[in-house]
DNA sequence: GCCGTTTTCGGCCCGACTGTTTTCAGTCG
């Protein structure tokens, strides 16, 4: 799959005619097209093989000759070119806060200027003095943002941003003069990794939300404070903005600041159609010079106003298909799907216990669980072979499985299950014989290892354990360590029909490092036919607190209850499991 | 550069904040 080189190169040509000067259309087209590849479910040297480039929406002649050229040779003549007139360096130097493709123009053209490095050469120096449009205040923006990007800014995870966010909502949340406030943004929809936190306040005093805002201990630094919007840094160099709006507009500013960027366009373009007008102050209809407010007091009012149902946060997001507004624009009939809820799951299916890698007991875990109103939870430790977590060897098991079903006896409303994360060797192998497997109440098989392997090499190892009549479940599918490890390669269409055919569930593992399954590869999957479990993969009892991060994940991906197994009654459960 | 049940040419989402400016460009989301 080389479709995250292709869209790499494409968003790279973007920002260099951004700064060349094109206009901002043609430089959209690129951004567009890289990102509608980037989440194609199918690979694009099918595609191109198939000759089906230009039926990919925003990829016309021209895109098609030039992404073929460069599958083809892997290079692009169009873009060789480029970087001869405006260095590849650029790219970083874009990237750093307070400087765009017209600055970084500038500074290129007057300075030679060509990397981060040679900006930061040029402030230290004070050559950025007497510039055209350059003064003092830009020129210590510049000098920050330098220093931002070498602390390195990178994207948190979902449970992080969720920590922070919740730190500051609860600090404004206690003055008299916050009336309401919503964490919106990434971190509303559920994205996987969020960039920056923003908050969303309705308050009859914003000046003075602003001032305790700018002031609360978490802040290191303050990048903007205005009338109705504010923007700082963390200690740790986490951006967090607010924004406070009227109550008359605080639905519309909420749908505004959720995004995502591409459904706020989409509302925007249905909204013209319609002769009206979407902003965060609300949704208006406009007849020549005059506006009318139709609505804007809260998100419902706005949907309405629109002639579209409710849409919930996490499905306001494009995976590269058009599937959503042929839903609810083409087809009206057709109401958005009722989405699984964290109040749905009635078990953990993939956690662990100190007979392997976990920190607490199995009626620990138990404890937890019940505490959680579960009905069921499935101890999956881990298999022999992998040795770092301690797995747990065939004789042990025996002592394992006595473990559990004396706990079982005891217990009132929860069922243990008897489980296992099984290894999956190098060849498609499980770490135990069909003879142990066939013991267990619940299998769920896990890569650990062997994640260079080709992509057809991969393919055939997660195919052939869906094959084992003995597997329920692919844990954590794609192997992805957020911010640390990319996904191993496979043909995912390949796998998920294996599943399909074989009655395998795929996971949705909630830890907020992997969330893996993510959103889109959900989205996709279901599509494929796919079933799933959410499980948290707890190697402490706290850590069963993951789900909803899980649950969120599977609202991206659209699952209605009855896509997720483990909604499913203890004795609906049981009769699945034994396939 | 893309796209078209109003267009093959003329559109392409909207607004705040900052810093530099006497009315606006650049950046950001």
């Amino acid at each position: 799959m080389r479709n995250k080189d292709v869209a790499d190169i494409l968003e790279r040509m973007g920002t260099l005619l951004e700064i060349k000067g094109e206009i901002v259309f043609k430089t959209r087209a690129y951004y567009k097209a890289a990102e509608t590849i980037a989440g194609l479910p199918e690979d694009i040297e099918t595609v191109r093989k198939e000759d089906r480039l230009t039926e990919i929406p925003g990829i016309g002649q021209a895109l098609a000759e030039k992404i073929s050229q460069y599958l083809d040779t892997g290079r692009m003549q169009a873009y060789e070119e480029l970087i001869k007139e405006i260095p590849e360096g650029l790219l970083d130097v874009v990237q750093v806060p307070s400087v765009g493709p017209k600055k970084a123009k500038l500074f290129f053209a007057q300075l030679k200027v060509k990397n981060p490095d040679d900006l930061r050469k040029a402030v230290e120096a004070g050559k950025l003095a007497g510039l055209p449009g350059i003064q003092e205040k830009t020129i210590e923006n510049i000098r920050r943002g330098l220093k931002i990007v070498r602390e390195g800014q990178e994207r948190m995870h979902l449970g992080t941003a969720t920590q922070v966010a919740e730190e500051f909502v609860a600090a404004l949340r206690k003055l008299s003069e916050v009336k309401d406030i919503v964490a919106a943004g990434s971190l509303r929809r559920g994205r996987e990794t969020v960039r920056d936190i923003d908050i969303l306040i309705d308050s009859t005093d914003p000046q003075k939300v602003m001032d305790v805002f700018v002031h609360l201990p978490q802040v290191k630094s303050v990048n903007a404070h205005g009338e109705t919007k504010s923007s700082i840094l963390t200690h740790n160099n986490i951006q967090v903005d607010i924004r406070v709006v009227e109550p008359k507009s605080f639905g519309a500013a909420l749908l505004y600041f959720t995004g995502s960027k591409d459904f706020n366009i989409k509302l925007r373009q249905i909204a013209i159609k319609k002769e009206m007008k979407v902003s965060e102050y609300g949704i208006f209809s406009v007849k020549g010079e005059h506006e009318r407010m139709l609505a804007g007091k809260t998100e419902a009012d706005c949907f309405k106003a629109l002639g579209l149902p409710y849409v919930p946060p996490e499905m306001r997001e494009d995976f590269g298909e058009e599937e959503f507004f042929d839903l609810i624009c083409r087809d009206r009939s057709r109401p958005v799907p009722a989405l699984v809820e964290l109040k749905d799951i009635q078990g953990d299916l993939h956690v662990h216990s100190t007979w392997s890698d976990g920190q607490n007991t199995i009626a620990q875990m138990a404890q937890a669980a019940a505490a959680k109103g579960y009905k069921y939870l499935a101890v999956s430790d881990h298999s022999p072979r992998l040795r770092v977590a301690g797995g747990v060897s065939p004789e042990d098991l025996k002592k394992k499985k006595k473990e559990i079903d004396g706990l079982n006896a005891k217990s009132k409303d929860l069922h243990i299950l008897f489980g296992t994360e099984v290894e999956i060797d190098s060849d498609g192998n499980l770490d135990y014989n069909n003879a142990v497997l066939s013991g267990f109440d619940f299998v769920i098989a896990a890569i650990h290892s062997g994640f260079e392997q080709s992509s057809e090499h991969l393919t055939k190892r997660l195919v052939k354990v869906c094959q084992n009549k003995y597997v329920h479940a692919i844990a954590h599918p794609t192997g992805v360590h957020l911010g640390k490890r990319e996904p191993y390669q496979f043909d995912f269409k390949e796998v998920c029909k294996a599943a399909v055919d074989h009655n395998v569930c795929l996971e949705i593992n909630a830890f907020p490092i992997r969330l893996d399954l993510n959103g889109a590869n959900v989205y996709h999957a279901r599509k494929y036919g796919v079933k799933f479990v959410i499980d948290t993969d707890a190697h402490r009892a706290e850590h069963m607190d993951y789900m909803k991060f899980g649950v969120t994940t599977a609202r991206r991906g659209w699952l209605r209850k009855e896509d997720v197994l483990n909604t499913l009654s203890y004795n609906e459960l049981m009769k699945s499991l034994r396939k």
